[in-house]
RNA sequence: GGCCCGUUGGUCAAGCGGUUAAGACAUCAGCCUCUCACGCUGAAAACAUGGGUUCGAUUCCCGUACGGGUCACCA
C-alpha cells in the first residue's frame, strides 16, 4: 500500500505581524511537506471581522519569502483548491454547514447573546444549555421564515469518549460530556476557525494538521466533524510552544514583554532570516542519529533532516543569547561585500571623512552578534569619548600613568614620520618605540590605543584602529591624550 | 475549578531498561594575542518527588508537586 503524497499548511489568521512562534509553526509545516516531498499550502484565515488588520496578509507573505518558505498554493500563487483566503470562501461554509444539518451533527441556534450572558452570569462554567439543541423541525422553519437572526451549533455526543491519535503527543481521548456544543456558523453569516478551518483542509486535500499545542484539546471536535462527513481523518501534528524569559526568570508563554518577537522585529534588529530560522528550527526539535550533533543547518539541509520523530513535548524557552551566538556565527561567514553591504544601512550618518569605513567594518565582521551593534560599536571612530587618565593604567602590561606619558611622547614622533600608514609600517613603528623605552610591546600598544580610542575595550588593536581612523586623526588624539597626562 | 499535556544542568537538548547521562549557548579558569573578541584547552552544572514493575530504572506503570494549555458568535 502506498502512502498518499504530505499535504501540509499554514494557516495564520493575518494580525499585522509575524511572532516568532508562528513562523517556526510555518517552518515546521513547510519541512514536513517538503521532507515527504510533498505540497504545501498557504491558507489565510480572515473570518474575524472585527480583528482584521489592513496589510497583514502581506506581511505574512514578505515573511515568508525572506524566510526562503515557499509555498505551492497560495494567495498570489494560485492553486487548482482556491481562493486560499477564507473571506473569500464564505459560501462554501453556509453550504457545508447546512449539510451537516442534515446529517444530524450540527442543529441551528436561536438563542439571543443576552439570554447567553444570562446563562453566563447564572454559572460561569456551566456553558450553553443546548437550549436549541431539539428544537422541532416546524420551529426552525418558523424562526427561519420570521428572518431570525441564528447561529449553527456542532450536536456533539452526549456519551462516550472521542480519541485521537497525535504523531508528537499520542493518543488524546476526551469526555464526550466535556463538548460544547460550540458555534460553527456565526450570526453574521461567517464560519468559526472550529468550523472552516475542518472543511477548509479538506476541501483542500491537507493530509497533516501542523499546528500549536493549545488545539490539542479541542482536536476531538474538529476530529468528530470529520467523522460525521464521512470524511478521513488527517494526520495531526501538535507542537509545543515557544515560551520566553522574563526579566525577573519568570517564564511564560513567548510575548513582546519579552522583547522583539516578530520576525521583522529581529531583521530590524540585525539578525539574518538564515540564523533566525536554523535558531527556532532546534527550539522543539533536534535531529536524529549520527545528525544529534549538528548544529547549523540551511532550509535545505532541514528539508532533508527534519523528521517528526525529532519533535519534543514540553515546551521551550526562547534565548536570545542563543539567537544571538548563533547569528553572530553567520555574519562570521558572510563574505566581505555582503557583510558590507548589509552593515552599511546600520549605519545612522556615514563614518567622518578620514576613517575607512570598510576597514572599520571589517574589524567589526568578527566582533558584533547582530547587525545592530554596528552603529554603538562605529561610535568612538567618529568622535572621541570623554576619558579620565587612569583609564592607562593597566596591570598586565605594566602600564602606569608615567609609563603611558613616555610612551606616547616617544610615538608620537615616531608615527608621524611613518612614511606610509599601514597596519605593517605602524606595527614597526611601534615595535621600535618599544625598543626605545626597553619596555614591552604590549605596553606600547596599550597605550596608543587607549589615546586613539578613549576606551578600554576596543573592535581591533592599536594599529588597527589607527588604520581606520587615519593619520591626522589618530596623531590629534595622542596629543589629547599627552594633554591629559 | 474541570479536562488535557508536559517535567534531563540557568537555557536549547541527546538518550528510547544496564552509559563515566552526549553536544551547544551562557558562566568561570588557563593558553594564545598589539586590548577585547575570535580560537584552543579545561572546569562547574541535570534525570522534580514518592511508590511500584524488574536481576536492574533517567527510560515502563500509578500517585504527588510544579509548569503549561484549554474551557468565546478569537483563532
Amino acid at each position: 500500500m502506498r502512502e498518499k503524497p504530505v499535504v501540509s499548511r499554514f494557516a495564520p489568521s493575518p494580525t499585522g505581524y509575524m511572532h516568532i512562534g508562528n513562523l517556526r509553526t510555518a517552518l515546521y509545516s513547510y519541512l514536513i511537506a517538503r521532507h515527504g516531498g510533498g505540497k504545501f499550502i498557504l491558507r489565510i484565515e480572515d473570518t474575524d471581522r472585527e480583528r482584521f488588520v489592513e496589510g497583514a496578509t502581506d506581511v505574512i507573505i514578505r515573511t515568508l519569502a525572506t524566510t526562503g518558505i515557499t509555498y505551492d498554493e497560495g494567495p498570489g500563487v494560485g492553486g487548482e483548491h482556491g481562493p486560499y483566503v477564507q473571506s473569500e470562501r464564505k459560501p462554501i461554509y453556509m453550504e457545508y454547514a447546512k449539510k451537516l444539518v442534515d446529517l444530524g451533527a450540527a442543529y441551528y441556534c436561536f438563542c439571543t447573546k443576552e439570554r447567553l450572558e444570562q446563562l453566563h452570569e447564572e454559572d460561569a462554567t456551566g456553558g450553553y444549555d443546548r437550549h436549541c439543541r431539539d428544537l422541532s423541525p416546524e420551529e426552525v422553519e418558523k424562526n427561519l421564515a420570521e428572518g431570525k437572526p441564528f447561529v449553527i451549533r456542532q450536536k456533539m455526543p452526549l456519551t462516550g469518549t472521542t480519541s485521537y491519535t497525535d504523531s508528537v503527543f499520542g493518543e488524546i481521548s476526551v469526555e464526550n460530556e466535556e463538548l460544547q456544543d460550540q458555534i460553527l456558523m456565526k450570526a453574521d453569516g461567517y464560519p468559526t476557525y472550529n468550523f472552516c478551518h475542518v472543511v477548509d483542509d479538506y476541501l483542500m486535500g491537507v493530509t497533516h494538521v501542523v499546528r500549536g499545542s493549545e488545539y490539542l484539546t479541542s482536536t476531538p471536535k474538529y476530529v468528530l466533524l470529520y467523522d460525521a462527513y464521512g470524511w478521513e481523518r488527517p494526520t495531526y501534528v501538535h507542537l509545543p510552544l515557544l515560551m520566553g524569559k522574563g526579566a525577573d526568570g519568570t517564564i511564560s508563554k513567548l510575548s513582546k514583554r519579552h522583547g522583539a518577537v516578530s520576525f521583522e522585529d529581529l531583521v530590524a534588529d540585525g539578525y539574518l532570516p538564515e540564523a533566525i530560522v536554523n535558531y527556532i528550527a532546534l527550539l522543539g526539535w533536534a535531529p536524529k542519529g549520527e545528525m544529534a550533533e549538528t548544529e547549523f543547518f540551511t532550509l535545505p539541509e532541514l528539508e532533508a533532516a527534519f523528521d517528526i520523530a525529532g519533535v519534543n513535548k514540553s515546551p521551550s524557552v526562547f534565548d536570545f543569547d542563543k539567537l544571538l551566538w548563533f547569528n553572530g556565527e553567520y555574519i562570521k561567514k558572510l563574505d566581505f561585500e555582503h557583510f558590507r553591504r548589509l552593515a552599511l544601512p546600520f549605519l545612522k550618518t556615514p563614518l567622518p571623512a578620514g576613517v575607512d569605513t570598510d576597514a572599520a567594518l571589517r574589524l567589526l565582521q568578527g566582533r558584533i552578534g547582530k547587525l545592530g551593534e554596528v552603529e554603538e560599536k562605529c561610535a568612538f571612530f567618529r568622535a572621541l569619548p570623554e576619558y579620565e587618565p587612569d583609564l592607562f593604567e593597566n596591570k598586565k602590561n605594566k602600564v602606569t600613568l608615567d609609563l603611558a606619558k613616555q610612551v606616547l611622547e616617544a610615538a608620537l614622533p615616531v608615527l608621524s614620520a611613518v612614511s606610509a600608514w599601514n597596519n605593517d609600517t605602524l606595527y614597526t613603528a611601534l615595535l621600535s618605540v618599544a625598543e626605545l623605552l626597553a619596555c614591552k610591546s604590549g605596553a606600547v600598544m596599550w597605550a596608543v590605543r587607549i589615546s586613539v580610542s578613549g576606551m578600554s575595550v576596543t573592535p581591533g588593536g592599536a594599529t588597527e584602529i589607527m588604520t581606520v581612523v587615519g593619520r591626522e586623526e589618530s596623531l590629534a588624539r595622542i596629543r589629547i591624550a599627552l594633554e591629559k597626562l
